[in-house]
DNA sequence: CCTATTTCTTAACTTAAGTGAACGAATCAT
DNA sequence: ATGATTCGTTCACTTAAGTTAAGAAATAGG
């Protein structure tokens, strides 16, 4: 697991035995269950998630009703908006898998960063290239049907589509479960 | 205008009179006539864009239709991914008004970040809080219908909905113009 | 293993968005 | 000023998504 973070991090920064040895020390890696719940609706947080393993997803409960709006898995980084703004947060996140992340706080990787210049540079360059990704998907999404979302996710994501609930893939789709299931049919039906 | 560009970065870091002059320095403030095109589709560009005055937008020509994705206003920055990336650009960004910006190329800035730690501090909380505020537009716009979103809109953007054609309106509410006009009309319907 | 719950699909109906055509209004270029 | 293009609205029609109800399939818990 420690060298998979290494491998990740070796992409953005060259770290030195000593600086590794300050990344392990810090004790971040945690195993969780599937149902695992990390944050909840009005809580406060401080901690951010980085998934080695597994699948954590983020959630809105609107009149009732779940509302997915994302997944991150293998590779992913998540530091909700609360984290960011100090609010309450709006949404939940949970692992829809047995899990292994990696669990920051936002106070310890202000101390880290000022400590060590390099990672402050690593969480630069990372939030950037994260926020043009937000971007990207944000406009296909914008500039496309949900036929066609659900065939964009198809290619980009197919392991989403296996591990993940259709329920959940729906609202994470923009539209209700019985139209994903409608949109399913309807293209099985053009492939024949 | 320099008043303005210092008000903003002092909200995240506090700069001594040396560091706002190796700012001014760098002559980066631009007046640029509406309709100046800013990058292009296919090129490669490594410009950011800070809006001191006036509006943006950045979009895509599928099919040969104008789809507009963002408008960037007073405040606000836009680094398109074709500078995070090192790609050609997917889309175009032009001024829909006179524009007074500030623009900047990714050389100078890692120039700049590593001669004053302070400016890549700066520039980490700004691209996170960019990333969050990006994530809840994007949840927002996948939880609600387009009823809902130009609503949200009128709230949150009033002055958009007035400085900006309804055509470009439209597709960034990720609908058709048509759609959009009876959509009003039926809004319009309900308030009588 | 069996029941209870959740999840997924299908179908019928309603509502809204996509599409194409037509028209007036606004804008632009000459 | 005027003719041409672009822009916004309206209408009729098509297509797809939202909604409600019902039942089959899969899953979880005892």
């Amino acid at each position: 697991m420690k060298n998979i973070l290494f491998d990740f991090m070796s992409k953005y920064v060259s770290l030195t035995e000593e600086e590794k040895n300050a990344i392990i020390s810090l004790d971040l890696f945690r195993s969780l269950k599937k149902g695992t719940i990390l944050l909840k609706e009005g809580q406060k947080s401080k901690n951010s998630y980085f998934v080695l393993k597994g699948c954590i997803r983020a959630y809105y409960v609107l009149e009732g009703e779940e509302k997915t709006t994302a997944f991150y898995t293998e590779m992913e980084a998540l530091t909700p908006p609360c984290v960011i703004n100090k609010t309450p947060s709006e949404y939940y996140v949970s692992c829809t898998e047995d899990c292994i992340l990696l669990v920051s706080n936002s106070d310890m990787e202000a101390e880290i960063n000022s400590k060590f210049p390099k990672f402050e540079l690593m969480c630069r360059i990372l939030s950037e290239e994260l926020l043009a990704k937000e971007r990207i998907d944000f406009d296909e999404f914008k500039t496309s049907s949900p036929e066609q979302r659900y065939l964009n996710l198809i290619q980009k994501r197919p392991d989403l589509v296996q591990r993940v609930p259709q329920h959940q893939l729906a609202s994470y789709l923009g539209i209700q479960p019985h139209s994903l299931s409608r949109l399913r049919a309807r293209i099985l039906e053009k492939k024949t």
